[in-house]
Order: C-alpha cells, then structure tokens, then sequence
DNA sequence: CTGAAAGCGCTTACAG
DNA sequence: CTGAAAGCGCTTACAG
C-alpha cells in the first residue's frame, strides 16, 4: 500500500492534482461544489497533505519553537509556572493553526540557527533566559531574526519581550500585607541586575512601603531563587538574622512554599506568626497548607498574546512590547497583624 | 539577503551541491578534508539544511509527535507527573536527534491522520489516554501506526504500551506500611476497569495484604482521580464513613496531598494519626509538608525506553512491551502503628 | 473556475 | 571520491 498523494484524490475526483489542492487550500478560486466533493473523497482516503512538500514550496513551515531554558542537562524539574505557559502557547499556537516543537536547551547552544535557518521553525519563543545580562548579550546579536521572550519588559532593550507587570504585582502584594497592618515585611527573591523581573517586583515592594511611610531594610531581603530549596534557606537566613518580621512577600510560589517549611521548623506558624505571599499561582499554591495568597500571572492570557506577538514579528509587523497586569488572589497564608 | 542554500555553499567551497550534501551528511565518501573544509564555510554562512526539502526527499520527519491528553479544552492543569514525562522524552528525542512536536489533544480528534499521514511526524507518543476502555477500542483500528501509549502493560491488548509496574509499586507501598504495623490501610484510587494502572495498583495491595493474612475491605477503598481536589473528596467519604484506618495509601502523589488535606481538616494528623503513601514522586511530592513517602516512577528512565521503542516501531521492528521499575521513596508521611 | 507546468532545496542512485 | 540528473509532493503564477 502505498502513499496517498494529492495525485490519487485528483484521479479518484476526476479533476487535476492542481484543483485538488486548491480545494484542500480553502481557496475561493475553486466550485464549491467540487471543492466539497474533493474534501470529502480526501477524508474517506485519509488523505493529508505532506507538510514537507508544502513547507518546501510555500516556505513557511506554520511551526513556532518554544524552548525552555535549563541551566543544566539533569535538572529536570520545569518551573510549573513555565509549564502553564508552554500549554497555553501551545494552545493559542493550534487554535492559530500552528504546530508547536519543544525543546529543552541551554543558552549556550545556538538555536537561531537551528530552528530558523532550517525552515523548522518561523519563529521561537523562550521560557526563561538564564541570567539576564548574559542573555542580552546574545540578543543583541539576533537582530532581525523571530525571537520572543517570556521575561522583563524594559524601555530600549534590543530583542522582543514579553512579560509581566512585576513592579504592579510586588506593588499589590506588598499593600495587601500592609493593609493587613504588618510593618516588618521580608523580600525573598533576587535583586540582582541579572533578575530584572524579581528587581521590579521588589522595587513594587519598596514603592508600597514608601506610600506607607516605610523605608525597606536590607536586613529583611534575602536572596531566592524560583526554587523550593532556594525559599528554604533565604528563609533560614532571614530567621539567623535575628530581625523581626511579621510578614514576607516572596517574589515566587516555589520559594514561598519553601520558606513556609523553613519558618515551620523554625516554630513559627504561618499565618499565625507569619503572614505569607508569593507570587506566579502556580497549582500547588492552592493545594499547599496553607493555601498561598499569591499574585497570579494570568498564563492563558499570556499565551495567546506571546503567540500573536510572535506572528507579528514573523510577518515582518512591528510589535509593542506588552505587559501582562497582575492579579491578586487571596487565600489563607496571611492575617492581620 | 537571499536565503542561503547547499548550492551557495558549493560556490564557496568550488565543488558540487552533491558533495555539500554528502559532506554535511557525514557521508564517508567524501574526501576528510574536503568535508571539514565543506562544514567550516556551512557553519561560517549560518547555513543549516533545510529540513523541508531533505524530510521530502528523504521521505523522513525525524520527528516525533508527543499529544498529551486532556479531558478538555480548559483544563490547563498538566499532572506534574506527565511534565516529567514530557521533559524526559524530549529530552531523550533531542540525544538521537529527533525534533518533538507537542500538541494538548482530546480523544476524540484524529491525531494519527493529522501526524502520521501529513508526515509531520514518524510516530506518536500518547501521554494519558482518559478512559482506557474507549481507547483501546481506538487502538484496535491504528494497526500498523507508529503510536506508543504510556500505560498500562496488559497481556493480549492491542498496540503498544510502555508503563510502569503498577502492582509491583502498589506492593512495595502497602508492604511498607503493614512493616510500619499498620493493619487496617485505606486505598484511594479507581479501580474500574476504565483504570487499569490504579486497578493494578489495587491488585498489588490486595496482594500485599493478603500476604500479612488481611483481607481487604470494600469500606476502606474510595474512589479518586489523580488529582488533588479527588483526593481530597476520597479521603472524605472514607471519614464519614466512620471505618478504622490508620494509614492509607493513594494511588497518585496529586490525590495523596488533597487527602492529606482532607484529613488534617478533619482533625487528624499526617503522620501523627494516619500514615500516607502516594504514587509517582512528583516534585511538589518532596516539598509537601510532610514530605510524601511516594512509589517513584523513573521518568528519566521512562522517556528513554518510550523513544528507543517508538523508532522500533518506525523501523518496522518488533517492540516488546516493558515495565519500568518502581521504587519506593521514604520521606516523612508515614510513621510505626 | 480549471489545468499544465515550473520549481521549492534537497538526497541519492548512477556513471565516471 | 565527485558530479550531473532525477524526483520527492506540493503551491501558484500563467493561460485559458
């Protein structure tokens, strides 16, 4: 048995090869009549057209890459928050008629080349970049070619970006414990220039307080990572200091969740003693105990509007560089003070 | 710019778009030096093959599909299990050199047609598969595709099923806990036949029971899906129940956190009044509170042995079913009668 | 509205 | 070891 080409249904429909793939095209051009006919013998004989001899010709692929960033080979937990991403662009990209190839890759390697200029892909989109300073050094190079990146949306950065309000969200979720009464807040999360997005959710942070007629101590930030372990011993470090805090707002679910352990085994109960909020809404943070209030990254949202964004730059269309506003979801890991 | 392309490079090179192809195919009939000197311009150029015109002509993808399965459009929520799942195959497509193609897909759709038939991809992945009795009847018809399921390994089924040694791990479990001397242990899982990994799962419990001269009790089984809200909804039936346990063990890590829940909310204490065990040692397993004593499945493991027999499959060559090993994992959620 | 024909950029038998 | 040539299965201008 052998492959069905457009040639097999253009014999069995009695039309030519050319006709049959118009009709399959939708194309305006052909009989509705016949266009019907052509589609239905083309189902009955699961018929498909060959994506390879209609990339070649068209030279297009109607393929986005997504990669996501690992530091290493072997660290094989993906941030849940990327894999809420990676479905949602996955999602918007089929309901755009786009096929979606996964990769897992490391900064160094040079995907441009090997999505792009193999025709595999028209576009990519990134999750995650590693450090920030290495990585706009790489975009830098990319000029002109079809690249997104999930990640911070700063004025007059070469490359295309899309990215949450961080600097809203660590507002919002910094005001929500001040309103609770706390005072003494703590910031676990990277300030470092090589996180910009965790940099603005604390600069959200320091911007509530100062509305509140705080300044922010650099005695209650601690560096943290997105990583449960990562929470765990900024918390830790944060209770060797010996400062006082009745709060703290981590700037990710995943170091939330470890920072609750680490204020656990250090005999303080969230949120009797600690009130806590994290950010990202990962699934876990609903399931965790206590549930965690948290600032939500809207990914179903951020989908669509990466996909979209990525077209534009694949058809040559300018693209703003848009923010995703923050929402906060409250649950049980805070009280007032 | 015009696109660069072999016959670019055969100009630079001075020698035929032949011997660029084989060149960069690693042919052993082209001439070493000619070869290196071939790929050094090629990499000079940013050239790449164009994967459209060698996968028509060639008459392969090297492309595999991976379709997760979802029961619907919105549910967004991927079982962290199948996200290893997903990491590891990628993971190990990439080290034989093949693209993975994703795609989210409900049951219904004709994903063998859309893939195999377009030759987008050379065979299909399934992770999850929704209710087992309507998909084996739509294996029954995919005779001669290249379609491997991670699922359950029964004797006779129709197609091909890579999964892991669900009775085995039900065992191990259930056996930890009788060591422990809990004799009166809860099962929280389905054991219809539309699961046939949980119903193992259920045998290897039985089984262990039996070996420690205890029958099972229909009371101290409920029914949940691997999720958490399901947990959580089993381990409350199970309680108003008003049946003596003082341990159980879940079919799914997701299910074990929600009864985990269930029971602190229903004044128990996890390990202090009731033992737990789940199933798959998803990440947020580890970070749980308490830490979930869990049957590990070997993902990375797993990702490998599925590709290595999907390309069999591909190959033409037989496949035999495999069982992957579980492993149990001792955390913190369990403790002596 | 339809068909004949060119050609996308490769791979690979064939001839040397 | 190398080159000239055919052809993979489509899409799309061109002509009617």
């Amino acid at each position: 048995m052998n492959r069905v080409t457009s040639l097999d249904i253009a014999d069995l429909a009695g039309v030519s090869q050319s006709t049959v793939s118009r009709a399959l095209r939708e194309s305006p051009l052909v009989n509705p009549q016949t266009r019907r006919k052509i589609q239905l013998i083309a189902r009955q004989q699961n018929y498909k057209v060959d994506s390879s001899a209609s990339n070649l010709r068209s030279q297009h692929s109607r393929t986005i890459a997504m990669l996501v960033h690992q530091e290493s080979e072997m660290d094989s937990d993906i941030n849940p928050f990327f894999v809420s991403m990676l479905a949602s662009i996955t999602r918007a990209a089929a309901a755009r008629n786009y096929d979606v190839l996964l990769s897992f890759q490391q900064l160094s390697e040079n995907w441009i080349v090997d999505y792009q200029n193999s025709n595999k892909a028209e576009g990519i989109i990134l999750l995650g970049y590693g450090g920030y300073t290495d990585y706009i050094r790489k975009v830098e190079l990319l000029d002109g070619d079809h690249v997104l990146t999930w990640g911070p949306v700063i004025e007059g950065q070469p490359g295309h970006f899309i990215g949450c309000d961080n600097r809203q969200g660590g507002y919002i979720a910094t005001r929500h414990l001040l309103r609770l009464g706390h005072r003494e807040i703590a910031f676990l999360g990277d300030i470092s220039d090589d996180c910009p997005e965790m940099q603005d959710r604390y600069l959200g942070y320091c911007r509530a307080l100062h509305k509140a007629g705080i300044r922010e101590k650099p005695a209650l930030q601690a560096t943290a990572a997105p990583a449960e372990r990562s929470g765990y011993l900024a918390a830790r470090e944060l209770l060797r200091r010996d400062v006082a805090f009745s709060a703290a707002f981590c700037s990710s679910d995943l170091g939330a969740l470890g920072a609750v352990n680490a204020l656990r085994e250090g005999g303080l109960s969230v949120p009797g003693d600690v009130s806590v909020v994290g950010f990202d809404d990962i699934p876990a943070a609903s399931y965790a105990t206590p549930a965690l209030t948290t600032v939500r990254q809207d990914t179903a949202g951020a989908g669509k509007i990466m996909v979209d964004a990525l077209l534009q730059l694949v058809a040559g269309e300018a693209t703003r560089s848009q923010l995703i506003e923050p929402e906060l979801i409250i649950r049980a890991s805070c009280r007032p003070r």
